[in-house]
DNA sequence: ACCTGAACACCGTTCAAGT
DNA sequence: ACCTGAACACCGTTCAAGT
């Protein structure tokens, strides 16, 4: 738990830092606001409960960031920024792209109230996007694919990547789920029409109905670096 | 451009519905809100707002719909009921769930301001999703796969959808943007550590720096496939 | 330069009152 | 049952004033 700024601490004579207590800077704030949206949640972080987080007025944050849209970016920049990835020696290709697909869903995944955020700003080319998609031009670079394929692939990979954060950031609980409940209406029959989605799920074994995020994502990734390897197979014949 | 609720059409009196005045309902309100978020964006939709645009007292919608979050998901919910899809007689699977994803895809795209909450409500297993994915399920269903792979396959196309709705989204044109921008800036050199990135865009011919999203859309998609189908062929091996 | 207090123009929602 | 008005407890941000 983060302790509330308490009267004690926070400051009364304007403009006058009081002895041994740190200045505000941009990264306090933005250290302060990621506490804040880990644990409560994005909705809890406001420039307000920012401010008495950090023992201060509200608007003293303004002084180092422009707004709360910069503080959220800011987030998302800061994330992005723990991004680490480890090929070992001689790994091929496929491990290195594996490797990295795991390094990223992890970062993402560290911080569950964050994954819609950096999911939908990373569109925007800033400099923390690019040094986490830099392993991954690495990792495809070394695959034989021509660059501008290199490119296709590893945004292929990158939506996948996000759309299952996404997906498993949905998720209460994370590391599985029972879809029971869901067998259970299919089999009530109270759905017309789900011809497919009932045939499906009824013919699954007891033991498929918990769903396991890890295995799902082993699944995706294996099917796209199938579909790669087709593709580079297809640029060697043409040679 | 909506008509804003003015003097004349407001009601006055409390609780008593003007002569041929369209009573309240929870379609209306929704089809007013979605027309508030596809012209002006999802920040723009307040229940003020959405009650000025229908000529009504805030408190009005809250006898149809218990609370914003439920204006939001109900919008959702109608976006995701207008999905279509149709197989010609005789469609391979993979000819399916190409069609498939693109109507899904589209159905996002109508309504951009709105990706975000799709995409991330969609794994809240309402019926409105469950309509969504049938056809999905169908088309997989046909391929040769087990019950548990068809849903594994499924989800990885749902996910790679999902991500790249998210970040076409996020683009402002659309229909393809200008890499020129990056590729300036990484040849200024400003970025230290992206070897890679450099190389790839550096091996970019000059009429690859438009990045068109349809074909990016359908790159990833083949990729997707042929994974699948190395999958069936394995499965088919161990028979 | 950095911080503050008061104020502005908003929010979503509760609640008691109208018809 | 359906709608309203006033009120409550919040927001982000501007702006002038402090030191």
């Amino acid at each position: 738990m983060m302790g509330r700024g308490n009267d004690k601490s926070r400051r009364r004579g304007a403009g006058r830092p009081r002895a041994g207590q740190e200045p505000l800077t941009r990264e306090r704030i933005l250290d302060a606001a990621l506490g804040i949206v880990d644990e409560e949640g994005l909705g809890a972080l406001t420039m307000r409960r920012l401010a008495a987080e950090l023992g201060v007025n509200p608007m003293s944050i303004y002084h180092h960031l422009p707004g709360k849209d910069a503080v959220i970016s800011g987030l998302v920049e800061l994330v992005c920024s723990g991004m680490r990835v480890h090929y070992p020696d001689g790994s091929s290709w496929q491990e290195q792209v594996r490797a990295w697909a795991e390094a990223y869903r992890g970062l993402v995944r560290s911080h569950p109230n964050l994954v819609l955020e950096v999911v939908s700003n990373a569109a925007a080319a800033t400099e923390a996007v690019l040094l986490v998609n830099e392993p991954l031009y690495g990792a495809l670079d070394g695959s034989g694919l021509p660059p501008a394929e290199v490119l296709r692939a590893a945004d292929s990979v990158v939506d996948y990547v996000h759309g299952f954060a996404l997906a498993e950031g949905a998720q209460p609980s994370g590391h599985s789920f029972d879809r029971s409940e869901l067998l259970a209406r299919l089999e009530a029959g109270d759905a017309d029409g789900l011809t497919a989605t009932r045939r499906v799920f009824g013919a699954l074994a007891r033991d498929e109905a918990r769903y396991d995020f890890d295995r799902g994502f082993d699944y995706g990734l294996g099917i796209l670096l199938k579909g790669i390897e087709a593709r580079i197979v297809d640029a060697e014949g043409f040679r």
